[in-house]
DNA sequence: GTGGATGCAAATCTTTTGCACTCGT
DNA sequence: ACGAGTGCAAAAGATTTGCATCCAC
C-alpha cells in the first residue's frame, strides 16, 4: 500500500499531465481526501476540514478542485439521496469495486471491497453490445443488529 | 399486466391506507407517472406534463406528491448525477429490479429487467447480517454503435 | 368546521460563475 | 507580462416551506 506522500505524487503527475498545477489548495483537499477515505465526504464536509489547514480557501476552489479531479478520474462523485453529491477516492485497489450497504436505520454507510459483477458485465457486452466500463452497486437493508434495536439510529437526513 | 385504471385503483388503496388522498393533482400525477414509466422524468418534467392536463398545479405540490409517493415506495427518488432528482415507477413487475445502463456517449438510460442479485443478497445476509430490501444497480459504458459513431450524442449535461 | 391538500411566493440550500487579483515562471 | 488558479460575492438551480385558502367529509 502506497504512503499518503506517493499517492500525491501519482496525482500530481497526472495533473501535470494534463497541464494543471498542484496547487497547495489542491495539496490540502487532496490529503483531506485520502485521509477519509472510507468517509464518502461532501463538498461541505471537505472544505470544512480543509479549512482547519488552510483557513484561507475558499468553498469555490473546492468545489472547483472535486470536479477537477472528477473529471481526472482520481475521485468520484456519487450522490445518495441526501441533496448532496459525495466524493469517493478511488486509489488504485479500489478501482472499479463500488459497493454500498446503505443501512435504512443506522444509516450506516459501508464499502464493500469484492467485485461481484465480472460476469455481468460480459452478460451485457454479448447480449446488448454495452462495453461497461464503470459500475455502481447499493443495497439498501438493515443490519441484523439494527433491526434488533440495539444501534444508534442516524441522525436528520436519510441517505436514503 | 395491469391496466392504469387498475394501478391507480392499487396506488389509492395504498394511500387511503395511511390516511392520504387521492386527489385530482395526485390522480393526474400518477398518471404521468404511468405513462412513462421508462422515463426516469425529473419533477420539473412531471411538472410539465401534468401542467397540460391540470394547468393550475404548483410545482410545489408536484413535489410534494413525489416526496408522498416515494416515502410510500410507489416511486423510487434516484439520481444520475445531473443534479436533478428523477422518479421510477416501481409497479408490480419491477419490484425489486432496479438496473440501469447509462450510456457515455449518447447519454441513454436504459432500464434492464432481469434480477441477477439475488445470489450476492443471499451472501450479504450471510457474510455481513445485512438483509436486503433494495437495491440499485448502474453500468456506465458505452454501446458498441456508439463507440463506432453512429449515434447522436446527447445535449448538454451529461447523466454522469 | 375541521383537517388534509393546494397554490403561490419567499426562503433555503447546493453548486456554479464572473471578476479582479495573485503568483510562479 | 502571461495564464492558470484563487477568493469573494453574486447568480443560478433545485427543492422546501410558510401561509392563506380551498374542499371533502
Amino acid at each position: 500500500m502506497m504512503s499518503i506522500v506517493d499517492e500525491i505524487d501519482k496525482i500530481k503527475q497526472q495533473l501535470m499531465l494534463k497541464g494543471f498545477k498542484l496547487t497547495p489548495q489542491r495539496e490540502v483537499t487532496l490529503r483531506v481526501l485520502l485521509e477519509n477515505e472510507q468517509d464518502h465526504l461532501s463538498a461541505e464536509d471537505v472544505f470544512m476540514l480543509v479549512r482547519e489547514r488552510f483557513p484561507e480557501i475558499g468553498l469555490a476552489t473546492v468545489y472547483r478542485t472535486l470536479e477537477l479531479l472528477a473529471e481526472l478520474h482520481v475521485v468520484e462523485k456519487m450522490n445518495f439521496g441526501d441533496g448532496v453529491a459525495r466524493f469517493d477516492l478511488r486509489s488504485e485497489d479500489h478501482e472499479h469495486m463500488h459497493h454500498h450497504l446503505v443501512c435504512h436505520v443506522c444509516g450506516a454507510l459501508k464499502e464493500i471491497k469484492d467485485d461481484w459483477l465480472l460476469e455481468l458485465e460480459e452478460r451485457l457486452q454479448h447480449e446488448y453490445g454495452f462495453k461497461v466500463t464503470d459500475h455502481r452497486l447499493d443495497f439498501i437493508g438493515t443490519y441484523d443488529s439494527c433491526s434488533r434495536g440495539d444501534c444508534k439510529r442516524k441522525d436528520s437526513k436519510a441517505v436514503s
